[in-house]
DNA sequence: ATCTCTTGACTCAATGTATC
DNA sequence: GATACATTGAGTCAAGAGAT
């Protein structure tokens, strides 16, 4: 029997309209597969059942992007693809500040934080906030950035625009809309984005014969200042711990982000909006959070008593961040500040970071009373004082003896596998007991 | 899970500073 | 000016941390 035959004799068996429920009704159902009809034998339905394909049965359930998410779909020479808007009015609030304060706080030294000289001239009015959602965290050709985020002020208000991909195939439209926003910036505001959203939109271009300047553009990349100021302060640095320890916000329906790949693999299959669209929510706030998390950096940085950092911990690294930077003063208040507001634990490291301010900005007395009041301490952690008292009292005073006793307390608190440690301080003893007994003979 | 840079600890060399 | 010591910077390595 040839294969025209066999069409024949099929299409020869009366049609019957399927009673049986659709698959997702199906699913639910708790009649025995075997009473559905499943091992019934009825060829036609069995067919139907195989060869319809999913979609049909669901079609009438689906809820497409475009109905769930405020937006237009956008037509470029590569095809269309979707852009989700909104618009945030420059009162609005966002963790402590509105969106104007943020904008209006002193340009503070942005370069020194990231090392990148080009960052000297940061103008948030010129920075566009990337943050892409993607299918993966693996970063290599097979990853898209399914959907990308991008803030920016524009007159008076901060406009968020989500360029979404409803199938792969509208990548090319999604890159064409992205390279023409990038090219109308100056710089880029991410978290994290140096090792990740840019390496891979720089992939996606590639890989679409595209060029972009997205890995030339000056980045100001909100984790690496996030981590000098609040590494200790909570448990990580992520941006939602940021968002919710440091500046107060709770999500309201929020996606964990290890769901997004799989509700974006099941929104392709389906084209059923109704679960993706929580991740339009999520990639929103990640946007609205990097703002409010630039502004915060910019304003501890700025003027930390109007910043009011709560913890010793925040004024102790906002402190060795001045130090670092030649600002000397300002380092100074902030460590005396940490000493006020921090644990023991925490104290030893300050203390020695104080004391040695003092020293190094000539303030002696203060660093020596530092030092003296850590050897008091009952539970020493270094011979850092020891040490630091030694010398003090060898170049300062000419106390030789003095110095001596202090280099042998050292010695006694320092654990012997530091032999390096214990080799240098052996030196130091000697050097001053040769000093010690030339002073004798004179 | 994957990737890759930053950070901190450590060492060594160069430079700066104080003292005689 | 010579010497000794302190400080700073550069280089190396391993571990940690963030993105979906």
């Amino acid at each position: 029997m040839d294969l025209k035959e066999r069409l024949k004799r099929l299409n020869s068996i009366p049609k019957i309209t399927p009673t049986h429920p659709s698959p997702i009704e199906a699913s639910g159902s708790e009649e025995p597969l075997a009473r559905r009809g499943e091992g019934g034998g009825d060829l036609r339905e069995r067919l139907n059942r195989i060869l319809q394909p999913e979609k049909v049965y669901r079609k009438r359930e689906i809820l497409p992007i475009e109905k769930l998410v405020e937006g237009q779909v956008i037509s470029t020479s590569e095809g269309e693809t979707f852009r989700a808007e909104e618009s945030f009015p420059s009162h609005f609030r966002y963790g402590e500040m509105t969106l104007t304060e943020i904008l209006d706080i002193p340009a503070y030294p942005a370069h020194l934080l990231l090392r990148d000289d080009r960052l000297r001239e940061l103008d948030f009015r010129k920075a566009l906030f990337l943050d892409t959602e993607t299918t993966g965290l693996s970063g290599g050709t097979g990853t898209f950035a399914f959907m990308v985020g991008l803030g920016f002020f524009q007159g008076d208000q901060f406009v968020v625009h989500q360029l979404f991909m409803r199938d792969y195939s509208e990548e090319k439209a999604s890159l064409s809309i992205l390279q023409e926003i990038l090219d109308s910036y100056q710089f880029l505001v991410t978290f994290n984005g140096r090792h990740y959203d840019i390496p891979l939109l720089e992939t996606r271009f590639i890989l679409s014969r595209r060029s972009s300047k997205i890995r030339e553009m000056p980045n100001f990349d909100l984790l690496y200042p996030s981590r000098k100021i609040w590494k200790g302060a909570f448990e990580n640095c992520r941006l939602v711990t940021l968002e919710t320890r440091l500046l107060g916000m709770e999500r309201e329906d929020d996606v964990p982000s290890e769901w997004i790949p799989s509700l974006y693999f099941d929104y392709v299959k389906t084209g059923d909006a109704r679960k993706i669209h929580r991740v339009f929510y999520h990639n929103r706030m990640d946007i609205l959070t990097m703002v409010a998390l630039a502004g915060r950096i910019h304003l501890i940085y700025h003027d930390p008593q109007a910043a009011r950092p709560r913890k010793g911990v925040e004024h102790f690294s906002l402190g060795r961040l001045f130090w670092d930077h030649g600002n000397r003063e300002k380092a100074i208040t902030c460590f005396e500040t940490a000493l006020n507001r921090c644990d023991d634990e925490l104290a030893w490291e300050v203390m020695k970071w104080l004391s040695m301010a003092f020293k190094r900005t000539g303030r002696n007395e203060k660093a020596r009373s530092l030092w003296e009041e850590m050897m008091e301490w009952p539970h020493k952690r270094d011979g850092h004082p020891c040490i630091e008292l030694a010398k003090y009292y060898e170049h300062r005073l000419k106390e030789f003896e003095k110095a001596i006793a202090f280099v042998d307390q050292a010695l006694a608190m320092t654990p012997s596998h530091r032999e390096r440690e214990i080799a240098l301080l052996l030196e130091r003893k000697q050097r001053l007991l040769k000093k010690k007994d030339g002073n004798a003979n004179r």
